[in-house]
Formats: C-alpha cells, structure tokens, sequence
RNA sequence: GGUUCCGUAGCUCAGCUGGAUAGAGCAGCUCACUUCUAAUGAGCAGGUCCCAGGUUCGAAUCCUGGCGGGAUCACCA
C-alpha cells in the first residue's frame, strides 16, 4: 500500500510540473513519514528535495502537489501545507485495504533471496561454562540469523568451539590431579560447570605454587631479571608465563600434555573427548534453556590444520613471508595495517591461522555467499585483518563478510573478571529471571487453574522475555551495563510489557470464542479513528523494519518496534471495548484488527528469540 | 602515542540515508481497576543533544578540530 500511495505521489509531482518528468524520481528518493502527532493527516512528505530542480517555493510546490494527487487519487482525501511539508489525509478504501495487507499472515514474509548466509556465534571455549558476555553474544548472532531468513536469506546458524590448547589442557591437568575419578554424575554437576570447576582449581594450585617459589628460588630470578626501579609484586606478574613455561611443576606438566595432545597420544586425546563431552552436554542444555540451535558446528582441532596448510601455499604465492627464525607474516601496510604474524617460529599455528582455516572448511562445505561473525568488539582489529586476508588469498565470498561487533557487558559494579569472580553465570541468571517472573506472576495470580508444569514454562517465557528484551533492545555497538534488578524489570519497556500486550489480545480472543462470534476477515465500512489509523502506520512499517535490521545488522531495530506497537496498542485497549463495542461491525473490526497486531508482535518477537505466551 | 567505537533528561536508552516544538522507560509526584488481563493507561516535572568551528533553506544527525571514556596496536585467544 505504501507502494501505491508513492506511485501516486510521483504521478502527482509530474502532472503538476511538467517540467520535472526528465527528473528521476526513485521509490527510495520519495521521502514520505507518518505524519507528526502536532499536524494533521497521515504521511507527510517532504518537497525540500524538489525545491531546486522544480525552482519554485515550498509552500508552492507542496500546494500544487497536494491540490493535484487529491484530484485523482482514490486513497488521499486531503492535504494540508505547513512550511514545506505536505500532509496527506489518506481516504478509507486506503486503511481498508492497508488493514487486509497487514492482516495477512504472510505479510512480511520476503521471497527468497537465493544466498546462503552464515551467522556465527556462542563460539564458546571447552574449559569453562557460558556467562553473561556469551549471553549478548549469543542473543545478537540468534536473533540475526533469524532476521535475515526473514528477509530470504538461507541462514546456516553456527559456532566454533576452541576445543583444544592450553587452557583445555589445564582443566585436563587438573582433573588427573585432584578428581580421584569423579564425574558429573558422580557429583551430580553439570558438565561444564564440573569441568570449569577443575580449571579455577588448577589456576589456584599454580597461584599457590607460584607464591611459594617468590620466597624461595624466586628471589635469585627476582634479582638477575628485575629492571631498575621494579618491585617485587610487579616483575613475578609480569613474570608469571616465563614461570608457567620454564619453573612451574604444573605447568611444565601441562605444556607436556599440550605436546601429545598435538601428537596424538591416545591417553590424552581419550581424557580430552571425554571431559570435552561433559562440556557438550552442559552447553546443550544451557542452549536448550535460552531456545537456541545450531546447524552447523566447527571444531578448532578440526580446523586449525587446514589453515597451517593455506598458510604454507600463501608462501609460495608470496601473500605471506618467512622470517629468518621461522614465523611466517604478513604485510598488510599497504591496507593502512600493520605486519601480522599467521604462524609461530615453532610452526604452530595462532588464533589468525585457525580463522583461516576455519572459513575455508566453511566455504568448502556449505558453498556460502556471506558470512556474520559476532564477536565482542576487543576483536575489531582482528577481523579487519582476518577478512583482509582472505580478500588476498581470492577467496570468492571474501567481499562479503561482516564482522557483527558488540560492546562487552559491564555490571553494576564494574567490569566482569573471571579472576576476581564476578562473572554472572549464564545458567544462574536464567534460573533467576524466571524465578522473579514467577514471584511476580504469583502475587498477581493470573495462571490459576493451571498445572505446575504450564505454570512453569510460563514463568521461563517471561523471565526470558525480560532478560533477552532487556540486553537486545540495546544498540549492538554500545557497551551496556547490566543491572541485575533492571533486567528482571516487568514494566516499561521490557520483554514482559510486550507479552501483556499479546495476552491481552488472546484473552480477548477466547472470549470471542466463547461469545461465538465467529472471526471472518474484516470487510465491513467503518470511519478510522486516530489510533486506528496510527496503529495500522506502524503495522505497514513491518517489512521496512526487517530490511532496515538486516542493513544495520541490528536486531534493537526490531525490538524498538515491538516495544511502538504494543505500547501503542495498550493505549488503544485502553480507550477502546472491543467485544462490545457500539455496534457488531466495529467489534469485528477491532477483533480483526487486534487479531493482526498479536500476529506481527509475535512473529517480531520470534526474531529476537522471544516467544508469546497465552496467558501471564 | 597510532587506529577505532562511544558521549542525548538524575539513571538506562530511542532518534532511519540531514526535516516541523529532541522522544520513551525507570526513579519522583498526581490520577484511573465491581469493566475484554492494572505486567496497563492518563498527567506533572525533568535538556548547554560533550565543546568549538564548518557545510545549507534546515544539523542531535554530515565534515574538521578539541575534550572525556572504552577497546586495540602480542610468537594470547
């Protein structure tokens, strides 16, 4: 409809000024708002743009144009002209025909666009358990990947898990050393949280360790290395991977392990897939709980060989250089960066060299056009490396990647250091927010009748509602702060506030139903209000939104509107009886009307990995 | 120091490729539930859009330069 309405716009400025036919005038060059709340009519449009070519005033022009497209057009009834801006009054055939469009359950629903995109995100490491970062990270590359299959796009959803290396070894060193055999049944632990457990205790023990060797042969090292002007406490915590490499017991035992980890030594690899398993399983469930699935899943020890491979034949077509000690680099000077090292002196491969690898096993197997990394923004300069690279090997979908950077989460208290313990973890808070949904539902008392286990999974969908809506409604590139109180909030603008406004609607509904009314599609003759009209503007401003989400790579663009409609449509709750309004044809109207805005606040919270429930 | 992101009400944030008198929510103060779910609605109050220039019919928005904050510039990932 809006398509239509700019077509006669466009026919209105070329009867009106003949002279303007040679003037190209695209759909994307008519700049047509809703109108504000101060003024009259429904869309505005704006002449300022013409002024120049058409050499004429404003306040003429608009005149002209408005006199002109209420003489032909059937869908504008009226204009009015304040300084340069020309409101249009749109007719009811316009709103009764806009009402079916959006009513449709596929409006909205874009052809395909015949590209495959992937979505990575989580890319989570195997020695510790999901936390609040992995939670924005995770509801941004989610709710992505959604936002572009709703624009056509074949989305394969994946992550890349950092399965291997020295980190995963020390969970593994700590876990010969102090588990006497336990499990995560055993102990009755989830899998992660029971592995992640072995890395803090191994990180103790080496504190401890590292302590001790301060005061004793430490002293003699303290006093050979120390720079002039150093104290104690600030050479042993610059010194502290020197004397994990060279002096430590654990951690020399631990490089070990690291070194048959890489030569394949069967012991190892057995310990490794079993306590990486334990890991899987934690994380399955803590995806399951936050309603999150992937199609395709990248191991790093399955991907970092491949990008020492890429590297090597990147040598002989001269992308990258040896140096004499070995390490291989790359000259990226002339792209404004600097030399980047893609393999160590002892051959092994760095973090540059699995990304390498990895988008080539992924290209290899899907045949992907593009590609979304979501990744924390510390890593801004990385991408723009990683992807500058991959233009110089010629990969084919190389112009086509896009890093989705995101600003870390702090708390209220500061920033999240897993060394000093305060980082929130993922399972806890979704046990949290769904026990505050609970508190609140129960003092309303709105579920009763129902069974515990209906009453439960309610809970979880507003709970989740509140803490999803709370981190995703927030501009990707903003660092956030999160307040535990705050993102439990019920009211305003929350999750939760939404999903009242779509209860709201069913229960209406089931009245409907009771009453025996039956729903047919609305095609009766009635005069739109101010609110009705508002509310069917936004509703056409769907499918602008999912384009505008996909351009920006934002899913708050979605949030934003949801938060517009239902707020909106509260309002006119408020003020408006829709099963017994003045007459049957109003109140079958409103029904269809309702009926329409519960299925676009739906399917646009369904993209931001929210789901409605029936009652709350 | 180089690069980059951010700076809007007491707090948390919107503000689309420049458009009319800069908007929400929270917190504060009023008011409205025997009524389709009050997890709601209505109202009051709250602003040097970090600062200074520039571009033009018009700048919170674009450009330049400052100021403040974050990130990054590893043979870590």
């Amino acid at each position: 409809m809006l398509l239509k309405l700019k077509q006669d716009l466009k026919k209105s400025v070329h009867n009106a000024f003949p002279t303007a036919r040679g003037i190209e005038m695209e759909d994307s060059a008519i700049i047509i708002n809703p109108t504000k709340k101060e003024f009259d009519g429904d869309y505005t449009f704006v002449v300022f743009p013409l002024v120049k070519a058409l050499r004429n005033s404003p306040q003429n022009i608009a005149d002209a144009i408005g006199k002109e497209i209420v003489s032909f057009s059937e869908y504008v009834v009226d204009y009015n002209v304040v300084q340069g801006f020309l409101n249009l009054s749109l007719s009811s055939k316009y709103w009764q025909e806009l009402l079916q469009e959006v009513a449709d359950e596929q409006f909205g629903v874009k052809p395909s666009v015949g590209q495959k995109m992937m979505v990575e995100f989580s890319s989570p490491n195997t020695n510790k358990p999901l936390h609040l970062g992995h939670i924005r990270n995770i509801l941004l590359g989610w709710s992505m990947s959604q936002i572009a299959e709703a624009n056509g796009f074949d989305v394969i959803k994946s992550q890349i898990i950092n399965d291997r290396g020295i980190a995963v070894c020390k969970s593994m060193m700590s876990w010969q050393m102090f588990a006497n055999g336990a499990t995560p049944q055993s102990e009755n632990i989830k899998g992660d949280h029971f592995v992640g457990g072995y890395y803090v205790k191994f990180e103790q023990a080496f504190q401890e360790e590292y302590r001790a060797w301060q005061v004793g042969d430490g002293q003699a090292v303290l006093n050979e290395h120390k720079k002039e002007n150093e104290d104690a406490d600030a050479f042993f915590k610059r010194y502290k991977n020197t004397y994990f490499n060279e002096y430590s017991v654990i951690g020399v035992k631990t490089k070990e392990m690291l070194l048959k980890w890489e030569a394949s030594d069967p012991e190892v690899k057995a310990l490794w897939e079993k306590m990486n398993g334990w890991v899987y399983e934690g994380f399955e469930e803590t995806y399951k709980a936050l309603g999150v699935t992937f199609d395709s899943i990248n191991y790093e020890s399955e991907t970092y060989l491949l990008g020492k491979e890429t590297v090597e034949k990147g040598i002989e077509s001269g992308i990258f250089y040896k140096k004499d000690d070995g390490s291989v680099w790359i000259d990226l000077e002339d792209a404004g960066m600097d030399h980047k090292i893609v393999l160590r002196s002892d051959g092994t491969s760095v973090y540059m060299t699995q990304d390498l690898g990895t988008a080539q096993m992924r290209y290899a197997e899907h045949g992907i056009d593009s590609m979304v990394y979501t990744v924390a923004d510390e890593q801004d300069y990385h991408f723009k490396v990683l992807f500058e690279i991959l233009k110089r090997l010629g990969e084919p979908y190389a112009d086509k990647l896009f890093h989705l950077s995101y600003g870390m989460v702090d708390l209220t208290t500061g920033k999240m250091k897993s060394r000093e313990g305060t980082v929130v973890d993922a399972d806890d808070l979704v046990a949290d927010v769904a026990q505050a949904a609970k508190d609140s539902s129960t003092e309303r008392g709105g579920l009763e009748g129902m069974s515990e286990e209906e009453k439960d999974a309610i809970y979880h969908k507003i709970g989740l509602a509140a803490l999803k809506y709370f981190i995703i409604k927030i501009n990707p590139r903003k660092r956030m702060t999160f307040d535990p109180n705050a993102s439990v909030d019920m009211q305003g603008t929350t999750g939760p506030y939404i999903q009242n406004a779509y209860v709201r609607i069913q229960s209406v509904l089931r009245k409907v139903k009771q009453a025996g009314f039956e729903q047919v599609p609305f095609e009766g003759q009635i005069s739109y209000e101010t609110l009705d009209r508002e509310l069917l503007v936004m509703m056409a401003s769907y499918p602008i939104v999912l384009e505008e989400a996909l351009e920006k790579y934002d899913p708050s663009v979605v949030a934003s509107f949801c938060y517009n409609l239902a707020k909106n449509f509260h309002r006119y709750y408020h003020d408006n009886v829709i099963l017994d309004a003045e007459n049957a044809v109003v109140s079958s109207y409103r029904i269809y009307l309702a009926t329409s805005i519960a299925q676009i606040l739906k399917k646009g919270m369904k993209l931001l990995g929210i789901e409605m429930p029936d009652y709350m």
